[in-house]
DNA sequence: ATGAAAGCGCTAACAC
DNA sequence: GTGTTAGCGCTTTCAT
């Protein structure tokens, strides 16, 4: 006998919840007890078995207790990559928030070399995280039957679903996008350029550059093409390229002020105009969108259009939480718009009345 | 009977491996085997778990796997706060490093709300992690007793422990930081100040001002305290004040290059010297430390020492994945350098001899 | 307030 | 090549 239940003559002894309880001379179900719902065990009962806890130096096996409670306490991310700046305020309010309620976060990265998203939601499921916070582009229809089949509560973040059958949470970027514009125009600026992202990506790319010739049409400017580079993505050396592109072109248009579809493009911008000898923003003013922290610690800083990442974070974790634990009150599925901010710095100026 | 071994009338069923099993006509022992050693089994018999699986919609339990295995797959990464730039490469060397051995990581934030470094440990021992990587700072006696107690493997990345008790991966701080003055005064520059971090702090404070005096009396030239600001931190801000106090000393000292314990450091002294009139670097050299992406966004460029965060990070999960495997030919305790490398660029140029 | 016992879904000897 | 069976460590009715 003695299933090694303890002393038994083995190698390192195992101290899990049996150890525990025989220690302190109770059942196994009192020592759960304890570590669940302390209030339902008697005092002196609870002092025995915490003081065998210490003494046996015994930490409790949270696999064990997934399986047994068919929760993980963990919820998947799954982003296109971890490195842009762009993330790191939203990791920073889903970790925080996931951390304010007991549960961990396992982050999955669709671009990594192995996996794309489909094999992120089965990875995910497989680990029997409880629940996904999604932000790896525009949810399509195949994505939501994956997420339908396996039964995993998921919420969107930073983008939206072909259906809206999910609940989301990110700026309205076209209405972002306006006021940017609005704020430029404010300011005497009436030869935009844009430089945006993949105009076939449809949350960044197309309508921000939507948001854009709102704006314009909405005050009587016409939208001009030869304004218009489009960044092949989000990053610094797109933003370069760009701007280099419609300083190139042909005739070379008039513009006093460009608008990035993000800061790191609006960076690169900023790069090849200094190298082209105009000056940020005597010559060109330069507006950016995301206000990630480097915004503010370039000269000149840059005046953008803020997007509350951590608040997305938190809300998302929070939405998710209510999903699983099937709270009642909880949110409907469709886009919730958090609130975007224009932040007026240094590389925007007044275009002088001449 | 049918302890709801399959169609038995309740509510949702769970599908699991006996299931499958039985839908397949064979024991869960052979699913388990074609999920995890496909080889030993029959040609048919496999295609007809396969099929089951497929129609049945199967995945495996990894929490099931892990209880019944002792092993979760899973390494943990103990950060001090996870929004530095500083941190975006190395979690990049370690996710992808991580995925692909199969392996998951979950990130622990030692500076969250609600827990410290002892609890991170702690934390990830309840989740079975089967590794740990520390990133938190010097790692005290103290830690590394909870260490020891928890028996969980640890490589430390960034920094070193007490009694060199576990292998760490690291630039060699005060190496990296007598080349980068080398570096400066090879082009000319002799009185050179620099912004360091907290002189308690032994990794990136102490260390990185030991190199920049060794490096000074290495070439004769006096260190002088007036040239030494020390910033409460390794932010922008830090560095901002660090470079205006020393701007607004009482007999403002002499110096044409400034070098800077971290780059985000170096932004800030950046800017304060902006603010003060004086030009980068026709006025005054600026040296950073890290080249952390921003780095070469800024303009102009910053010329800085690279300290290789995504190898650091990826080497450390192999060791780290050696010492949970005990793989025979695994890296002794210790710290092991990794190679830094000064990158020139714009901040710094050549003293004009006068 | 506490205990007994049946699972949670998988793996790993050990048989055949 | 495949089946039997005993766990892995915890939770959770159901008794008492």
């Amino acid at each position: 006998m003695a299933i090694s239940t303890g002393i038994g003559g083995g190698d390192a002894i195992r101290i899990n919840i049996k150890t525990v309880a025989s220690h302190a001379g109770v059942s196994p179900a009192t020592v759960s007890r304890v570590l669940n719902t302390p209030e339902l065990v008697g005092q002196e009962t609870k002092a025995r078995v915490l003081a065998a806890m210490e003494a046996l130096n015994y930490h409790p096996s949270g696999v064990a207790r997934s399986l047994s409670t068919q929760k993980s306490r963990t919820i998947g991310v799954i982003v296109p990559g971890i490195s842009a700046h762009f993330f790191i305020d939203l990791h920073k309010g889903i970790h925080e928030a996931a951390a304010a309620i007991g549960m961990d976060v396992l982050l999955y990265d669709s671009k990594r070399a192995t996996g794309n998203i489909v094999d992120g939601f089965y990875t995910l499921k497989r680990r029997q995280i409880d629940g996904i916070i999604f932000s790896s582009g525009y949810l399509t229809q195949e994505y939501e039957m994956v997420i339908a089949r396996l039964g995993i509560p998921v919420v969107l973040v930073l983008t939206e679903s072909a259906n809206q059958g999910l609940t989301a949470f990110k700026v309205d970027d076209i209405r972002a996008c306006f006021d940017a514009i609005s704020y430029l125009i404010a300011r005497g600026h009436r030869n935009i350029a844009m430089i945006s992202g993949p105009l076939d990506e449809p949350v960044a790319g197309k309508s921000r550059y939507d948001g854009y010739c709102l704006a314009l049409q909405h005050y009587d400017i016409p939208v001009r093409e030869e304004l218009l580079a489009v960044g092949s993505d989000y990053h610094y050396e797109s933003g370069y390229k760009a701007m280099n592109e419609i300083l190139s072109r042909d005739s070379r248009p008039e513009f006093t002020a460009v608008f990035a579809a993000c800061d790191d493009i609006a960076l690169g911008a900023m790069r090849a105009l200094y190298e082209a000898g105009l000056k940020v923003p005597d010559d060109v003013s330069v507006m950016g969108f995301d206000d990630v922290s480097v915004a503010n610690m370039v000269t000149p800083k840059l005046t953008t259009v803020k997007q509350p990442f951590y608040q997305i974070g938190a809300r998302a974790v929070q939405a998710l939480n209510d999903i699983i634990e099937d709270n009642p009150n909880r949110l409907p599925p469709g886009v919730h718009y958090m609130p975007h901010q224009v932040i007026g710095r240094e590389s925007v100026t007044t275009v002088p009345i001449r």
